[in-house]
DNA sequence: CGCCTGTTTGATCTACCTCAACTGCTGTGG
DNA sequence: CCACAGCAGTTGAGGTAGATCAAACAGGCG
């Protein structure tokens, strides 16, 4: 559980909030200068190891917040064991439930992550006095709940391979997106995930996610560089296979979001 | 796809707010007196037949709101033709994506549906007037949230006959809750379901529906009175086969939520 | 009464799971 | 600098839950 890719810095805390760099997508972006003073006030940072859990399942989360630096899986648990991924978080990303005391799921840090976070009776006061606030976390949620339905079609109806594929266009154009640039074939990004979370993401076994591997890199529509970095080949030919609806992804599904 | 069962009178419009029957429940429910006059003033009723169209996928939606009676459900659709349900709205639920011109799914009325709608632009005005509003649009959009990820679970990791038990449970606590009576043996509801749309919304054949109903019927552990109507005979044991975590569910597991 | 639609039941097929062995990397210690 | 332990990932063989295809059944309605 050690040794994830693309360990982050964690180097410099920005510390104020107007160098953040997720200033201009967090839940704070919205927030004029006087209410991010406020916020500069109150919030906190705190770093998590890889492996590490943020939240327990119906634990009373006393914090919550954005997520500055690196990747948190949310998870639900059955008594069995059985596991099923029910988010994948990224910088920028709110994680926490305000307005309720508990989450009905845990979080765990997938790399090493890096937290702004605010006491739960803090934030829902600020909540309450900045519109600004609560507006962002409101369409924050709401595009959550698209992707959480856009997930639900994966995990009901989607056969591995598309499953796969369609798990490896998202961190595409999440790739493209930070580096600012078209999708294009050659891209090349680094998985987050091990194949074991993966399959917790995708609602298969670890041994069907690597036969679907290998099946795609067979085919040459991606190449491994090492088990922790996929380069994309055949970019048109991998989203063909996701079967994904042009319109869900805006114009030309290729684009960058 | 008609004469469901259970058909709502539908025959006088509350027409005004204060003698609303979702008022205590629906977005609505914390506003003040004088800020439910100026929903009154903007807000029309509209009904919906049995397989009527709401919202078509991605199609731009001048108007959304509550549901006032009737069920409703979302779905997404493959071009293939594969569809999955992603989500089941009953009276009080939201319709419609606030602050996004389009919806990524569609939305299909299953039951005589009434909707007590705003036209977009309208309502978006009011979330900005209203903070009451927004509070409660943000939490009853956490509490989506929540619903998809448990979903998540039952479409990534649980059993055919996991499933429909689940759903069961999911309608019998609805029963009991609407019938202010605690959940015990003998519940009888109404499916307001197809066995077509229970398949879409489990992600299962309709095949695969009908052999656990006949399964959990054979068991002793539900009747069913008539296609439609559903009676438990043994609840716990209904409950034991969900394998649903009672953390879920607050305490006691077979409460009324 | 016979048609239409929704549902049940049966027989077979298959995608994925399960169990098990193997590979290859990485780090550690002789 | 090699040996080898430990672990993540891959590959193989066989089993199974649920899909698919097909036919019978039941209730409502003209």
């Amino acid at each position: 559980m050690s040794n994830i890719a693309s360990i982050p810095s964690l180097l410099n805390v920005p510390d104020r909030c107007s160098d953040c760099p997720i200033r201009n997508r967090a839940v704070c972006s919205y927030s004029t200068p006087n209410e991010l003073a406020e916020l500069d006030k109150i919030k906190f940072y705190r770093d998590f190891d890889p492996g590490q859990e943020i939240v327990g399942e119906g634990e009373m989360t006393q914090s919550l917040g954005s997520i500055v630096e690196g990747v948190v899986a949310l998870h639900k648990v059955m008594e069995d064991g059985r596991r099923q991924m029910v988010g994948l978080l990224f910088p920028s990303d709110f994680l926490g439930r305000p307005l309720r005391p508990s989450a009905p799921y845990d979080a765990v840090a997938i790399t090493q992550v890096r937290m702004c976070l605010f006491h739960r009776s803090q934030f829902e006061e600020m909540l309450s006095q900045q519109q600004t606030l609560e507006r962002r976390l409101l369409e924050m949620m709401l595009d959550e709940l698209d992707a959480a339905r856009e997930w639900m079609l994966l995990l009901g109806r989607k056969t591995a391979r598309e499953r796969l594929a369609s798990f490896l266009m998202i961190l595409a154009r999440r790739a493209a997106a930070m580096e600012q640039k078209a999708m294009s074939d050659g891209l090349t990004f680094a998985l987050p995930l091990t194949r074991e979370a993966i399959a917790e993401y995708l609602g298969i076994t670890i041994e069907t996610v690597s036969r679907q591997f290998s099946s795609l890199r067979k085919e040459g529509i991606i190449a491994l560089d090492n088990l922790r970095t996929v380069r994309v080949l055949r970019l048109a030919e991998l989203y063909e296979i996701t079967h994904d609806d042009p319109a869900d992804f805006g114009d030309g599904a290729l684009n960058s979001a």
